[in-house]
DNA sequence: GAGTACGAAATCGTATACGAAAACTATGGC
DNA sequence: GCCATAGTTTTCGTATACGATTTCGTACTC
């Protein structure tokens, strides 16, 4: 259960390190601050620098990765005030995918949302962080298939993306955010079910994630 | 008054590259469709490939032109479907970008934003929509200057960006949805001087937008 | 002992070069 | 006359190479 071969996937080199450089990052390898020197990244990965460097660039837009000019690339710091940035952009884009899915979510993939969210339920019980979170984007992620606007879904990913990399170096498990936030995925789905208007399904979607902020907050103080 | 001049800006080949292209692009030089060969392009600027390469794949994740692998890339498309992608997330961002920065905007920024208001009400007499559309940029500006979340103020900067290369070649202006535009700005001002909350405000803003989209729809059809 | 200046090493930025893939063109078969 | 196919051309993708810039270490001065 290495993390290796993810490697080679696409053709393209620039891809292979995209994708490999990415992945180092979000399970931790790379933790914040970590330098990235191309050189060394293109040895590890058995191609030149040209390649390397577009991917880190690219990371860089994805705000995974900070590039300053003629001194180098840094895995993205972890500051609180990025973090709340970048919940709260997530409550403001997820609130509006939520409210844009709801309409055309089909009782069978409700179904399957519910019981991603019983999962997670039994996660609680035998105290598992890591699979806790992955179903949680799963569950998001069965509520968003039929969204119908695929920049807010594209937005949505990368503030996943974000989290993930702050995630692996500095997450702490709250554990009572968590059997909240399974309430809360019940609660919404049954708004969905019910036919609820999209403001109403907006606002529940965005304090949900909001409300993981606000635990975040009251915790670090 | 030509476009020339902003090619020799920072020290950085790649970054004047980007600014070049997307210049080129937002001002309507390059259309949508029109194929943008590295070489090409290199030559023109009297740089290498390379830097080339990396602007224009900066470009592709701002979603200004679409690039496919081994082929090359083409100023993006302006189809309706994706115009109407752009104009719902700006609709939200812009939303939750005003509503933010609602609170935060002194009297002395309002009166700006009126102003610049008033400047756009006279290019409506004068028929002027090159500068009215500068102008509109303008007052949402003005309205954003203290926005506290940079991460939503650039999605905005983001979604403006992609109008502009579609403007540049389709866009039509319709007076009748200018002059509503201009009351809606004014309507908007005055929610944020009476200190009206965060939702009515984030409505309001949003509307703004889905407004014009919606002019844009009917008129289509 | 602290601070500055200089030099060496590391690293980035970009030009050039070449192999690979796709697009185009022309030729031959039906 | 039209489609398939082979050859040519264009254009991309990446390796390598080298100059430019920054950083780090050392020695020197006050």
């Amino acid at each position: 259960m290495t993390d290796i071969a993810v490697e080679s996937k696409t053709g393209s080199k620039s891809e292979q390190a995209y994708a490999a450089v990415k992945a180092r990052i979000v399970e931790g390898t790379y933790t914040p601050g970590y330098r990235l020197v191309l050189a060394k990244i293109a040895e590890d990965l058995g191609v030149s620098v040209v390649p390397v460097r577009e991917a880190i660039r690219r990371l860089e837009a994805e705000g995974l990765v900070k590039f300053e000019r003629n001194v180098g690339a840094t895995v993205s710091g972890i500051d609180p005030t990025e973090y709340l940035y970048t919940m709260q952009t997530l409550s403001i884009v997820e609130g509006a995918a939520t409210a844009l899915s709801a309409p055309l979510i089909d009782p069978e993939a409700i179904a399957r949302a519910r019981a991603v969210n019983e999962e997670m339920r039994d996660c609680l019980e035998h105290f598992d962080p890591v699979r806790f979170t992955a179903l949680n984007q799963d569950f998001h992620s069965v509520l968003f298939e039929h969204c119908p606007n695929p920049h807010i879904l594209d937005l949505v990913h990368r503030g996943w993306n974000r989290l993930a990399s702050l995630r692996a170096s500095t997450f702490r498990f709250i554990p009572g955010r968590a059997r909240e936030s399974v309430e809360e995925h019940e609660a919404l789905l049954q708004l969905i079910e019910a036919g609820e208007d999209a403001d109403t399904i907006e606002k529940a979607a965005r304090r949900h994630r909001t409300a993981t902020l606000d635990a975040y907050l009251a915790q670090a103080k």
